[in-house]
DNA sequence: CTTATCTTGACAACACCATTGTCATGGTTT
DNA sequence: AAACCATGACAATGGTGTTGTCAAGATAAG
């Protein structure tokens, strides 16, 4: 217990370089800092200036991959379903999971597939 | 028993055929039928066939030409947006319109009451 | 110091998508 | 008969997503 008031266990705190975090959702560094130019993730800077990704920002790099390689949505839409949910304040993108996994085995949970052991892109574990 | 609502006034009537409605949203009638393959809108049809769009079916027409045009969301973005509204059972996206118009106190939803004959919920035309 | 990795910015290739448009054949409405 | 609709096919245009590279400079770690 008490793991809650262990800040190195926060997955909130920026671990990750860019390099690291590129591997751990299979894409490139160059699709990483697109996505930041997009506002779609803002991971923390070192005071030199390097990029430090925390496990959110990875969940949420992860709900980007989702949405864009399996369902097809571009970066447009990452950001209109992420306003949404931030506007709602609510983790409204998990509702499209139980459709995908209760509706037809048409959407498993698995969006990396290179040896991550986040099976489970949804913000929430 | 019948017509106690005046159907003829019901936004659910199909009433407008394709090349009609494609003026309304200024598409082309081709789009259209892009939009019902991807199954963005379900226009009914009449005994021999023939596509026709409701008031409704405009209305949601426009909220796909606002997000693909200004918003720049791809159909796969729309078709999710349009499925989390149904799965959570609100008018989510008029939450996106808060952001436009910049208004807090803005008219609150009214699911199912259609009193007002134009409530006009697409974008600025 | 040397090496590896990071930074930004630019350029580009590849495949895919959205939209519009046309053509053809045939059914429907007026 | 004329105008419209249905389906299906094909294509052109412009845009997007992703990866990749090259450059020049800063930083981290050996």
């Amino acid at each position: 217990m008490s793991a809650a008031r262990r800040p190195d266990r926060d997955a909130t705190r920026p671990v990750y370089v860019i390099s690291v975090a590129a591997t751990l959702v299979s894409a490139h560094p160059r699709t990483l800092r697109i996505y930041e130019d997009e506002g779609l993730v803002c991971p923390a800077r070192t005071p030199t200036n390097i990029r430090l990704y925390s496990e959110e920002d990875i969940r949420r790099i992860l709900w980007i991959r989702h949405l864009t390689r399996d369902r097809g949505v571009n970066l447009a839409g990452v950001r209109t379903l992420f306003e949404l949910e931030e506007r709602l304040g609510k983790r409204i993108l998990e509702a499209l999971y139980d459709e995908g996994t209760r509706g037809r085995g048409e959407a498993p949970p698995e969006p990396g597939s290179t040896g991550t052991p986040d099976g489970d892109p949804s913000p929430g574990r």
